[in-house]
DNA sequence: ACTATATTCAACCTTAAGGTTGAATATGCC
DNA sequence: GGCATATTCAACCTTAAGGTTGAATATAGT
């Protein structure tokens, strides 16, 4: 039973949620308190709250308190990582295809003389 | 109340899944049949069978039926604007450490002369 | 000390995600 | 036709996700 990528696993349940998405753009310009993040959404302060502590625990974003306010600010290191894995499987689809192609040349060019000497240029 | 990335939705929640993503590393070789696909798993082939449907549903993989076998292809598109909005995101970020990277570069290049009037570049 | 503000904690509710099992459907093979 | 194989459909179960409300905690301001 294979399991995938599984350090990061914190990291695309973050980012399955359009509010949590939403929450890093605005992170992403420069850090907030957790009231000003929350006051964009209908939702309730404590759900925004809630949806912070995801964010968090994928290390998504960091906490500076100072006083009775927490500062909010965004770390894009955990993106590295989800953004290689879509690089990767693009890669090896793209690369899949190749192949192929470079299969269905080398066919081509084995039949029109009849002459069954393997395509060598590539 | 804002809406982050409203159409690619299900390619995130479909992303989420470790599961599913295990699902597209295979499909990135080529393409596969349910059966073969889910016999890596210990789940059963029903459940395989509706995490293929979710993954479907986000447009990652492609089916084409021939006779009695289904066979599931990887479809690499829709990662595509999830591996922009990372990139939005990153670069977001950088921007804003080289804004204020040059802010404080101008402050210091400001002070040394004890010549106190008031920053106008901003 | 008192009151207002910022944030979390805890208990709860509703819904959807992920899984199971058993039956239905469609195709292939003899 | 009859049987095996490939896949989905449908009904169900369990758990976690996402939200609410009300109280607790900590700090700020007067």
């Amino acid at each position: 039973m294979p399991r995938a990528s599984s350090l990061s696993q914190f990291t695309w349940l973050a980012l399955a949620n359009p509010t949590r998405r939403s929450i890093l753009e605005r992170l992403s310009h420069g850090e907030a308190r957790v009231t000003e993040l929350a006051r964009p959404y209908s939702m309730s302060l404590n759900a925004v709250s809630k949806h912070i502590r995801v964010l968090e625990r994928a290390r998504l974003i960091r906490r500076r308190r100072a006083g009775r306010d927490h500062f909010l600010s965004f770390n894009p290191d955990p993106l590295t990582s989800a953004a290689a894995w879509i690089a990767a499987q693009r890669f090896l689809w793209m690369s899949r295809l190749d192949a192929l192609d470079a299969l269905l040349q080398a066919e081509d060019a084995a039949t029109p003389k009849s002459n069954k000497r393997k395509d060598k240029s590539r």
